[in-house]
DNA sequence: GCGACAG
DNA sequence: ATCTTGTCGC
């Protein structure tokens, strides 16, 4: 009957119960003590999705300018009983009753992640290492809830040089990581993985950037090196940088290119690994059909919706069913 | 309240 | 990404 919680999940537990009654937190403060300010949301959404499914500790989490955030009301009910302050529906005096990132015993994960992509990044090639781009491949993952368990949708759709398909694969499974930006590859990287596994294909297409991120391995590098296959990122939109005369800059540096067809809204474009910056953008545009990003991630899209909607079953199916 | 951070 | 019907705007 016990649900299984992520790794990510686990460690706000464990920060949870390191915050005694008359005290409390911020999502901001854990986030910092796993590493990374970034993962505040995250956090805070770990944290509403564990009271609800599991009934875990919650209400001594609050927003970092003393608001409630989610369930104010008993929320607000209990902090009082417990001797915290509250004025207008936020915490007066919070730094009196803040326990800070560093009192938090969790492992700083965030911090080694960032770690590893410092690694990867210098192992990332931008020049053309590919021959003959006949099959490319395109990954997207849908997300729900099922059980009190977050799950993935995954399809991988292989599209050839005339735009047709000629093959795809999906796979139902749990998620490990949450979305915290600048680290989309560790919530994504399971997913590629499994949906690729024996999949014939000459690059990879994926649904986010590849250097056009700020330490320049975004998912597309991260995935590309790990198989050691040519690949692209292709985002919805920017993460880091400006875009200038369609082209993305960051730092001083050129990390991409603004695609866009007429009357659809732009893609960006940056290289992953074994590509070059130019190539990488003629490439997408020689699988660009007529939707907003290249054929193989559309169908991808489409096909990772309708598994989630249970319209088709999965290639593979991961999921545990608990019970 | 605004800015704003792939999916 | 997800929650979701009718409604607003180009
Ligand atoms: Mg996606």
């Amino acid at each position: 009957m016990i649900q299984t919680p992520t790794i990510f999940d686990r460690l706000v537990l464990k920060a949870a119960e390191q915050i005694p009654r008359g005290k409390i937190t911020t999502f901001g403060e854990v986030a910092k003590a796993l590493g990374d300010v970034r993962a505040a949301r995250a956090v805070s959404i770990s944290v509403l999705r564990d009271v609800k499914s599991r009934g875990g500790p919650w209400h001594r989490f609050v927003a970092s300018d003393g608001s409630l955030g989610a369930m104010a009301g008993k929320k607000r009910e209990l902090l009082l009983s417990e001797g915290i302050p509250i004025i207008n529906s936020r915490i007066r005096d919070l730094e009196r009753f803040l326990v800070k990132a560093d009192e938090i015993d969790v492992p700083p994960i965030l911090l080694k992640m960032r770690l590893a992509q410092k690694k990867l990044r210098e192992r990332v090639v931008l020049e053309d290492r590919l021959e003959e781009v006949d099959l490319a491949a395109g990954v997207d993952v849908a997300y729900g809830l099922y059980r009190g368990l977050e799950v993935g949708y995954a399809a991988c759709v292989v599209v050839d040089s005339k735009l047709d398909r000629v093959g795809f694969k999906t796979v139902r499974m749990e998620t490990t990581f949450p979305y915290v930006p600048t680290y989309l590859a560790f919530r994504e990287m399971p997913f590629i993985a499994a949906s690729t596994k024996g999949i014939q294909f000459d690059l990879l297409l994926l649904d986010g950037h590849g250097i056009a991120h700020p330490e320049r391995v975004g998912e597309a590098c991260h995935a590309g090196l790990v198989f050691g296959k040519p690949s692209i990122g292709v985002a919805k939109s920017i993460l880091v940088g400006k875009v200038v005369d369609s082209v993305i800059m960051h730092k001083g540096e050129k990390i991409g290119y603004l695609v866009r067809k007429e009357g659809q809204s732009p893609a960006f474009v940056s290289p992953g690994h074994l590509v070059s910056l130019e190539t990488s953008r003629s490439i997408v545009e020689k699988f660009w059909g007529r939707y907003k990003q290249p054929k193989p991630l559309v169908l991808a899209h489409e096909i990772a919706k309708k598994l989630k909607r249970g319209d088709v079953p999965p290639t593979i199916d991961l999921l545990h069913e608990g019970g």
